[in-house]
DNA sequence: TCACAAGTGGAATGCCTCGTCCACTTATGC
DNA sequence: GCATAAGTGGACGAGGCATTCCACTTGTGA
């Protein structure tokens, strides 16, 4: 890999580590890494070890290491597909007519998305963190916030979304939902009821009870370790 | 600890591993131990080293593990006066002439003993074991469960409590704000404002949506690995 | 076909944790 | 005070996991 190496040099070729510039064979195995990676954190939770990825994508450890060296490059390139997907809902939602409408297939979605892939909402949590991370840079990580607010006003606006509705209350939804579909993996019953209730109680109704006042918690202000307990100093 | 010791098997006493028949200094460190075991799990979760424990306690492993002999242990008796409280609101509830104040009673308690110790609902979770585990017999989970069956069919029969609430939705709301603090330690707002939106949408309401079927999960039917990966096969 | 950079696997290393063992200390009843 | 069972602490071995290293293999462009 010398810097200087004439032939990929002369291609002018970015970097060595992009999916791109991948050698055949490696792109391959990057490809069945990520596959083994979505099985076993899906049967053993986000914190499975390393070498059982490798060892089911039948590569040595060296070969993931290369691709993603740290867990938390494995846990979202895995992911990558979902969270695509969320991002993709939520400009959907702000670019419905019907921004209540928009709003509720925002949360279901994205709830079902959890509920779907165990580990996954330990990697969506994983994607908000709160400072001093790399990846999710603050300017998406603005503009999606951005998005919410929108969405939120607007539903309000139209009458339809409860008034006292703050939008970091979607990221209490969606932290709860992945905490429950944590404890029962599987049970995508029991999510769509948890859902199911609680976009009950955010449409506007003549009684609307007063909610207790939202945290101050900015909605991306989450924490990076949730289920991660290697990182919890021991 | 001879078995045929004259003078502790004249005194008549069952176990030396009781909590009365300890000696005093022996009494006095099993209290530290549970009290740096709360402090140790607030701080980093339930899976913190055993060691971690012991040292914030001051007294060697080997003083920890003749008390709790294994992790489970520990963390039943740290959380033990939690648990207490959460039976006792149970059996107020179910004792409460208005079903509908109990049951909102009931799961505002839970919720807010969930949130104001992190570890908790890890623990909360670990004593409502599916399967195979010693503690929490079936006999008591089996009590809470009619228990919790009958406060249901009374706050429904009230005309309070919608129809199609499922006794085990309790376990949902339980465990989706169990997963909610778990992932927002020390926000204990969220944690009320999830409640409170569950809650409303909990009464009877002329406008009931249908909800989906719940899961035929048992109210009592989860996991022991919440958040526990060691035991999860690595 | 060849040269060589890119890619690979698995052994090696180091760290952390669990849980046990045993020589030593201490509380207790007489 | 004394005898003794109860209690204690820290060392230790086993085992699991992350991460690195390096000799070997393979794809690629000429």
């Amino acid at each position: 890999m010398t810097v200087g190496s004439s032939r990929i040099a002369a291609a002018g070729r970015p970097k060595a580590h992009e999916k791109e510039g991948l050698r055949a064979d490696a792109r391959r195995n990057r490809q069945r890494v990520l596959t083994a990676a979505r099985e076993v954190f899906a049967e053993h939770g986000i914190d499975a070890p390393v070498a059982t990825v490798a060892n089911r994508a039948g590569v040595g450890v060296a070969t993931l290491y290369r691709r993603f060296p740290t867990r938390d490059d494995l846990v979202r390139a895995a992911f990558a597909d979902q969270m695509a997907t969320c991002s993709q809902v939520l400009a959907d939602a702000v670019a419905d007519p019907d921004p209540w409408h928009g709003l509720t297939r925002l949360v279901q979605t994205v709830c079902e998305l959890q509920s779907e892939e165990r580990g996954f909402p330990a990697a969506f949590v994983a994607a908000y963190p709160d400072t001093a991370h790399p990846l999710a840079h603050d300017k998406e990580r603005a503009s999606y916030e951005q998005n919410i607010v929108t969405l939120v006003r607007r539903a309000q606006a139209a009458g339809k979304l409860r008034p006292d509705f703050h939008p970091s209350d979607l990221g209490v939804i969606w932290l709860a939902n992945g905490g429950l579909v944590a404890a029962l993996p599987g049970d995508r019953a029991a999510s769509r009821r948890l859902v199911a209730y609680l976009l009950e109680s955010l449409r506007t109704r003549p009684t609307c009870g007063v909610l207790p006042p939202p945290s101050h918690l900015r909605l991306a202000h989450l924490p990076l370790t949730h289920g991660r307990p290697n990182s919890a100093g021991r």
